[in-house]
DNA sequence: GTTTAAATTAAACAAATGTTTAACTTCGCA
DNA sequence: TGCGAAGTTAAACATTTGTTTAATTTAAAC
């Protein structure tokens, strides 16, 4: 892990706030130097270019994000109680990181820059595995239903949670949430039991 | 509804095209032109400017989104089998609407453009009516759970394809799909059979 | 065939873009 | 104190950007 100094991570949390508001190709160098209050040639004298910088970025954002699950598999709680940390603890992870995410959904889509994501697939097959081993344990014990799609259930949560994000003055108007906090709150409580009941409901009584 | 000629059409599914794999900041009036095969002046001469392009694409697109569900209403068939209609619908139609889907998504997580959502919004709200008649259709036949959070069910049925399609190079690894082929028929035989076994779950037998 | 409007073009425009240069400053260390 | 590397700067660079211009072609109406 390469360490970066003051200016540098300035730079790096003034770029992803940019990023994701404006997007890649909508933030120019000229708009990071001026937020970070450094010169434009910063960027490319700490970073090399301005696509580095995204690399950067993404590695920096993404390296913190992996293994901190592990601590679930050793608990001695039930499968189902299981499924809800799981749960929660994803939708808490995006939801902090939900500027790294945008930026990721729209380089996603983008066929422009090849970046690499080794970390993020790897964060990714780590959720999955767990996620696996939990319903697998969830069946021996015969709570869970068999023929579970896994790879499914991702989609649900995180997709869930970036679609209301990504329509979010929609949501506030239809939610009636009149205020940041309100949306934060709704986000822990509501959303995240809603989608802890939806999966809860397929895993234990779908046929 | 304003009328376009084969010129105009041509430059709007080429723009459509291209926002969607490059992003409105990362596509330039100059790629659109040439690859629709007219002078750059012919943009800004039927549209206005760049900006005005894609808001005549989003109204162009999304007009004819709205209002095809309402002969599931009438339809004398059971709350479930309207809910797997419905979900079947759903997906079939942002899957068909994906290019437009991966704009909307890249111009609402951006704030530099204020473009006008109104018949977007218009579609959503229809949609979720729909849902809402259908989900108290069966709830006073006594087939479904009260309490359900229906403004939580789109982002379910919709977020998890987005999130799928934005990741696809990474689930088509995950799910072993050889062609753009079994992409298609996975996203309508596995992917819709899933959401809806999920949706009906939590109708069904959530507490 | 002439007229008139619409369509189409290459060129020009100014502004913004990412990056580099070369000069200057800062600061730790010998 | 003075040396040298690292940090910082304003300016310059060549492209690319969206848009407009003014000239030319096309096509339809009379």
């Amino acid at each position: 892990m390469i360490e970066f100094n003051e200016k540098q991570i300035e730079i790096l949390q003034v770029a992803e706030q940019l990023f994701a508001d404006e997007g890649f190709d909508g933030t120019s160098v000229r708009d990071i130097a001026k937020n970070a209050q450094v010169n434009v040639a910063m960027i490319s004298y700490y970073f090399g270019s301005k696509e580095k910088l995204l690399e950067a970025l993404v590695v920096y954002r993404i390296s913190d994000m992996g293994l901190q699950l592990e601590h679930l598999f050793q608990e001695s709680i039930s499968p189902i109680e299981k499924i809800d940390k799981i749960i929660a603890f994803y939708i808490q992870r995006i939801n902090s990181n939900r500027c790294m995410y945008q930026i990721l959904h729209y380089e996603l889509s983008t066929k422009k820059r090849e970046i690499n994501y080794e970390a993020f697939t790897a964060v990714k097959n780590n959720n999955l595995k767990l996620l696996q081993s939990i319903i697998k344990e969830g069946q021996d014990q015969g709570v869970f239903q068999p023929n579970i799609n896994v790879a499914l259930l991702p989609p649900i949560i995180i997709g869930s949670f970036i679609h209301i994000h990504m329509n979010k003055s929609y949501y506030l108007d239809l939610l009636n949430l009149k205020s940041e906090a309100d949306y934060e709150q709704y986000i822990t409580n509501d959303l995240t039991s809603h989608v802890q009941k939806t999966i809860k409901a397929l895993l234990v009584y779908a046929n």
